[in-house]
Formats: C-alpha cells, structure tokens, sequence
DNA sequence: TAAAAAATTAAACATACGTTTGATTAATTA
DNA sequence: TAATTAATCAAACGTATGTTTAATTTTTTA
C-alpha cells in the first residue's frame, strides 16, 4: 500500500469504504485518512467524489466483462463453459468483492448519470450472455430465453454469499464465513444454476 | 396517502426512499416533505433516522416470516411447497419492494445495532429453511444440505429482478419491466431454484 | 541549473445534515 | 367545559459534508 501510488491508494480505499459502508455514508476525510492522503487530493484527481464512483465502477467492469468473453467465448460445452466462467467470476468477486459491492448494491437509484454508466457496461454483458449462453440453450431445446431471463439471476446467485456475509456473520458464524463453505460455494452456485437453468428451458419448451 | 396518520405515512415514504435512494443518501427534510409531515415528527414518533429504519425492517420481516411459515409448514410435496412459497414470496417482494430493499441491499455493514436487528429475523427464515426444506431433501437424497446453503441463493434468486431493475429499465426497456416478463417470472425463478436445489443435492449424495 | 508542471498541504467555503427546543394547535379525557 | 395529553410547527442548534482556494513542496522537463 505504501509504495503504490496516491491516485491508486485512493482508488483502492475508496473501493473498500464505499462497498463497507455505502457510497453515501463515506465521507472523504474518511476515505483520505484511510488511504493516507490529504483530502484535497479526492476532488484533484478525480473532480469530485461522484468521479471517484465512476472510476471505480470502471474498473471493476472492464476486468469482469474480460473474464467473461475470455470464458464465454470458446469451443467447450455449454455446462463446462458456465462452470469455468461461474468459479472465475466468484474468485474475481471475493478478490475485489468491494467493487462489485459497489456496483451491485449501492443504490443510486435516481442518479441517471451513475445509471447510465451501469447500463453500458450491464448491455455488453447482456450480449455475451445472449450469445454464448442463450443461443446454445436454444439449440439444445429449441427455445429461445431472453438474456434478461438469465442473466440477472446468474449475477444474483453468484453474488448472494457476498450480499449476505454481513448477515450471515451474525447468524451463523462457523458455518458460513468459514474455508469449507468457501471453497465449496462455487461448486453450489454452479450446480445450482446450471440444474437451474436447463430445467427452466425443459419447462419452457414443453409448454410450447 | 391522505387518509393515513401521519406516523404511517413517515413509514411509507421511508420505505420508499430509503429502497430508491439509500439510508444514507436520503435526509429527514426530504422525507418529511414526501410525507406531508413537519420534519420534527420524525423524531416525535421514531426518536431517530435509524429508530424509523429499525421499525420499517421489522414492518416487513415479521409479515415476510409469517409468509414462510404460512406456506412452507404444511403437508405438500417438497416442489409444491417451494412453488407456492416463490410465488407468494416474490408477490410480497412486489408489493412491498421499498421494504425488501432496505433490508437486503442497504449497507449498514459496520452497524453492529443493525445487523444484529437483521440477524434475528434471517435466524428464523433460517430455521424455516432447514426444517421444511433441507430436511425434506436429506430425506429425499441422503445428504443434508446447510440452511446457509440455500437460503441466501433462493432469496437472492427471488429479488434479481428487483436488485437489477433500475439497470435493466436502461438495458432493455420493452423486454424487463414489461407485463408479460413480469408475469412470467415467478415461474422462471421457481424453475430455476427447483432444478437446481435438486442438481446440487443430486451431486453431493453422489460424491459421497 | 533554471523553469515549468505536478503533487501536496492547511485552511476556509457554503451547504446540508440529524436533532432539539419551546411555543402553539388539536384531540382526548374527566 | 376545563384540564390534560398528543400532535404540529417554525426556528435554531452544533456538526459534518463535499468542494475550493491559495500557498508550498516535490518532481519533471528543457
């Protein structure tokens, strides 16, 4: 940490703080004080501390939406490329949880400017998504799921450890945070989504 | 709106801002404007910002568990019981999304007050889980899958559409929040956590 | 080495925050 | 009706916020 740069030490604390504690409830001296910087220096590299989200979240997506076409986008079976992407995209998760944290869960929910930024990112994936998953599926049983259908909730499983830890912690706290859980959680998610996901296409081509 | 006592509409708006915009990000003038109240009566009747957080996230969970109970206590088929309990569970998430939101995705993570307020409600979903559905899979497979399994995967499956809605209006407009995808999507995810629930206990009794 | 650019700092900026106060009005009770 | 309680209000409280400024130090460039 000492020898990386400020602009870096600031990003990578910001990271930290914002996914912690919420975007709002960080306040700069805060975040200055925790990457070891005079408080001035958020707004000189960055503008403001809304420019600091936006770097962060950038970031975050340009490595995640790499992992998924390098994933994705290759000659295995369907079931053998979710299992890569799946274990990939949640050991990317947990090494930079508070990226995606800050992604997933803050919630600037009527800041068109952060929207926007989320939703170019959000449309590349729904692509790959489309492409690399859907299509597949649709040869296998001839119907056709939206990306839409599936993304969201492959996101959602993938990221419900992380969503719940605070919680879990709390609840039950050998069973969950501790190294069995983790290292199994991938192999879960993945059963999970890809007995999921074909026994919704099943369903959905025998209705038609 | 009118009709309702002042201290109920505090509630309402709450709910709702804290959900669209965040705990932190939403100050007691707004919400007393969005109320119709003077802003003096929200430490009348909740004696704080975080006092009117705490009885908003016991509002929602005390209905939401007898919801559980209600529908994954009773003498039907495994599948039957987690289809009822979906649909009913994601209509209740609808109705009161604002409610559901501030529990799952407002970030209090280093308010050890109101985490411990969270992890007294999940301890009974928690209980619920194993009882009426890990157990019935042990039964069923032979191999007993923790509550912290498969709860947080199935609440996470539930509220994806919720979690990725404010993106996906900008990703895709006519085909995510449109009637007949909303329709639909209880199935989806009943589809998805069935198939796969019984994909993971499948591959874990055979592992062993 | 001298000049220019970049980085860092302490201090002050205006604004917004959650909360409290004390007076006033409305509703309830006896 | 009179006394008491509950509800509402405008105003001010102290504090914390994100941002800006202007001076200073460090680094880069010529």
């Amino acid at each position: 940490m000492e020898n990386k740069s400020s602009k870096e030490r600031i990003l990578i604390s910001g990271a930290k703080l914002f996914a912690r504690k919420g975007f709002a409830t960080v306040g700069i001296r805060e975040l200055a004080e925790d990457a070891g910087v005079n408080l001035a220096m958020i707004n000189y590299f960055f503008g403001s501390k809304k420019g600091l989200l936006k770097e962060i979240l950038n970031y975050a997506f340009t490595d995640y939406l790499d992992l998924m076409g390098e994933e994705l986008t290759c000659e295995l079976p369907l079931d053998d490329k979710l299992t890569n992407f799946i274990h990939r995209a949640i050991e990317y998760i947990a090494t930079r949880q508070d990226f995606m944290s800050v992604f997933l869960a803050e919630l600037p929910h009527d800041d068109p400017d952060i929207i926007e930024y989320k939703a170019r990112w959000t449309r590349q994936a729904m692509i790959l998504v489309q492409e690399n998953i859907c299509i597949p599926l649709q040869e296998q049983y001839g119907c056709l799921l939206p990306p839409t259908v599936i993304g969201p909730p492959l996101v959602s499983l993938m990221f419900s450890r992380f969503l719940f830890e605070p919680i879990m912690k709390e609840v039950n706290p050998p069973g969950f945070a501790g190294g069995e859980y983790v290292e199994l959680y991938p192999n879960y998610i993945t059963s999970i989504f890809i007995g999921g996901v074909h026994n919704l296409a099943r369903n959905i081509s025998k209705q038609q």
